[in-house]
DNA sequence: CGCCTTGTTGACACCAGTCAATTCACGTGG
DNA sequence: CCACGTGAATTGACTGGTGTCAACAAGGCG
């Protein structure tokens, strides 16, 4: 169990082994000099979140713990043993490596293309196809534990406009958010607006 | 052999193999309603263009010539060969795919949270690292085959604006660009302005 | 020589950032 | 049960970086 706010992972470690987040939200970080952060990533349980550091000798970033989270371990050991006998179980992680990838490129889009209103619903429209996936979700609501700090974190936008922009989606009735419960009033306006395609989450694969 | 300006892969294919760009140079990019587009990575030879379509069944972006390319083809079969028989050489493949998300992390922080500058720093110092450690650079110059308005596209700028940053880059002293030859005339300050740090690119991979 | 892509400039608009104050929501202790 | 403290959300005024538009210059190539 790590406690909300504390680093899961940090940054130039070398793990021995992969850690799976089993319960509570984390984020991926890097801090420039400035003490600006950009967070690269948002982890759901689920989630593995240094699959990679299996790979690559050292954490290039650091991981959060946005909530309160309970985390798994596999060891890097049991890792190699997986990837040279069990090569069905070695696509599955390597699955997860690239639908993380394709996450990672729709942000690039939207951080470069799109507007801060757009962008903010396609994540919002990500974290909810994601959350649904692992059954998170109550309907068109879920837990989104984030402050409008850390999601302009996320965005890279500025406090100050990620409210401007939470408003705007609120007034147009495409969500509600209240606390840490947040509602999808028009999906449909809502995906329409981030122009939102989920083929990119497709956890679909290849069949063997 | 690709010409230039043709896609190399269309968005939506569902490839039977796996494509790696020999020579020439190349990039994944999407494209949005309005008419926008957003380059989500470079591609320099010896790089896998298209890896992770072994994986993830369907193209969830193209990648297009970005000046004239020669491929190779690398039967989806033959990738499932070498992941049921040759741990070792799917380990490097997963290391691809591992460097490729840490470079996707890298320009979302730089999206984020660097001034238009200090982006553009970052992408020069990335790309002379990449091509150097494939014999592609000579000195500290290289061979930058893109319009500005592509390195708008990359980098999520209009071309206007990456006009007047290459000017100040140019001012500050750090490159040179004529035609398609770059040269880094200040090396550390260019690194130091992008606050870039090597270490994400690493090839340096888990001992086994 | 003339076309066409690319690069360059200037004027201006606007989205998003910054700063600073205020309000709100809650959890805590008296 | 209520006063207070604290982090989060909200607002307003102002700034500024980047986008847009439109024109022009510079090369490369048939």
């Amino acid at each position: 169990m790590v406690n909300k706010g504390e680093d899961i992972i940090r940054e130039g470690e070398r793990p021995t082994e992969s850690t799976v987040l089993l319960e509570g939200f984390a984020a991926r970080y890097s801090l420039l000099r400035n003490g600006k952060r950009q967070i690269t990533g948002l982890h759901v349980p689920g989630d593995f979140v240094d699959l990679h550091s299996f790979l690559v000798k050292k954490m290039d970033h650091a991981v959060l713990a946005i909530t309160p989270c309970s985390v798994g371990f596999v060891p890097h050991e049991t890792l190699r043993e997986i990837s040279e006998n069990h090569p069905h179980l070695t696509r599955l992680l390597g699955v997860n490596i690239a639908v993380d990838a394709a996450i990672h490129r729709q942000w690039i889009v939207a951080m470069g293309r799109r507007s801060a209103l757009e962008h903010t619903a396609h994540l919002l429209c990500e974290m909810f196809l994601r959350l649904r996936a692992v059954g998170l979700t109550e309907d068109d609501s879920f837990k989104l534990p984030l402050t409008q700090a850390e999601l302009g974190d996320t965005l890279g936008l500025s406090t100050v406009h990620v409210n401007r922009v939470v408003q705007d989606l609120r007034k147009e009735g495409l969500i509600t958010w209240r606390g840490e419960t947040l509602v999808i009033d028009d999906w449909e306006r809502l995906q329409e607006l981030a122009e939102f395609d989920p083929t990119f989450l497709s956890l679909e694969v290849e069949p063997r």
